[in-house]
DNA sequence: ACTCATATTATGTGCAGACATATTATTATT
DNA sequence: AATAATAATATGTCTGCACATAATATGAGT
């Protein structure tokens, strides 16, 4: 098989996608390896590799060193989720952003938590619980608890003026998280938090999120009944 | 500021991580350029190049040509969330995995599902209902929409012995495909196939799927209460 | 036949130089 | 001062060559 010249690495990663989705290279084939394939179309090998990484980082390809490179034989698809800042994805929908501090005080968090997070047994976290509204209407509940040893200028912040997860992405930033989406049903206290029934069923995001190995936050976030996060492969 | 020789891309990140972290690049921050970096660091500017993209891709950096490259303001984490077959999720768990089907006709599909595929008003196409087990247990519960105009050899296939996911992928490699994540109260059906209770939260992925311009599937699949996705930054 | 050592191989990457491209800054003109 | 044209600039990429590295294949020895 030869092809015209393929002269940048999106010409070859459209060559390549085109070769595995009419399965002319199958699941599970070996498909010729970088310096042949760049004799065939022309081009530089690195401007191959260049094509077959970016294949490869979807899920398509599966790359080895000396083994070569084969067609993936249950391609996981990778979708890149955008982990949003509320403000901005509600604003971005065209409606208004508001923010309402419900609690806040110091305390031992839960032990579900403590683990999660990392924290010993009488260590003291600030626990935040707060509301984002779209155009006065509630979008999120959001319960936080921060690690104060890890960011300790948070206890001068006003957070009844400033949410949270605003100041610490200005003044603590991340180096590792870890996300779960999951359901819940609204009990009664969340329900009147959001403005749901009871028993509604709820979008869940918990996220924890560390400073090398010292953990900043962790955060549980129940978004209004109805709600859909949506993207794309 | 100068720094010890970086010889590796790897390097390179890491340094530029540092200072991000650090604050000392603040969010907003113009960063010296690449050719700069590169003196500075002691390696090539394509080294420093590969480098900045890494960064940029993981949402950090802001890079435009010519106007330079700056710490985003508002870092729009992405999380990397692997589509998965649902066997391989099952049996990556040490559990072992069955299916099921309910039913499967051909009809004409309901209004919504019509408009998401973009199909004719008059378009038949071919109804899968499934499910998937964990040790026998109720796992996710599949509705799907096949195309058959995409996919006519689907009509030939038994599906009471294959799933059509797993066929659908060997068979019909889809281009692009739109995902959304949310949760639904448990009515009495489904409830039932998912031994669960009338009203339980259930967490559901609904996924459409293209070759190009031709639809090849639509499917809800609701997982069984307490289901978690996970996966990290 | 089995095991170990060595050779080979395909991907992964660094480098220098050049060119391409989108964008901003500067200069010339009115 | 405003506008248009041109120049400059920083990112984006291609190339050829070389080296690095993980992994497989081959050959030698028992």
């Amino acid at each position: 098989m030869t092809t015209a010249q393929l002269n940048t690495w999106q010409d070859v990663q459209s060559e390549v996608l085109g070769r595995i989705h009419s399965r002319y290279w199958k699941p599970g084939d070996l498909i010729p390896n970088e310096a042949d394939l760049a004799s065939e179309f022309g081009c530089a090998r690195a401007t191959v590799n260049r094509a077959l990484r970016a294949v490869a980082e979807a899920g398509l390809l599966d790359r080895k060193r000396k083994a070569g490179t084969r067609v993936a034989t249950n391609p996981v698809r990778k979708a890149t989720l955008s982990i949003p800042i509320i403000r901005q994805e509600i604003e971005e929908s065209n409606r208004a952003y508001s923010y309402g501090l419900i609690s806040s005080r110091t305390a031992i968090p839960p032990v579900g938590v403590r683990a999660q997070m990392q924290l010993g047994e009488t260590t003291k976290a600030l626990y935040v619980a707060a509301l984002h509204l779209a155009d006065g209407r509630p979008y999120v509940s959001e319960d936080r608890w921060i690690n104060i040893d890890a960011v300790p200028d948070i206890l001068s912040v006003d957070l009844s003026l400033e949410n949270a997860n605003e100041w610490l992405v200005r003044n603590a930033p991340f180096t590792r998280g870890d996300i779960s989406f999951s359901a819940i049903q609204a009990d009664a206290k969340i329900a009147e938090i959001l403005a749901a029934r009871t028993d509604d069923a709820l979008f869940v995001i918990d996220r924890t999120t560390w400073n090398g190995n010292t953990t900043i936050t962790a955060v549980r976030m129940i978004f209004h009944a109805g709600y859909h996060m949506q993207t794309t492969v």
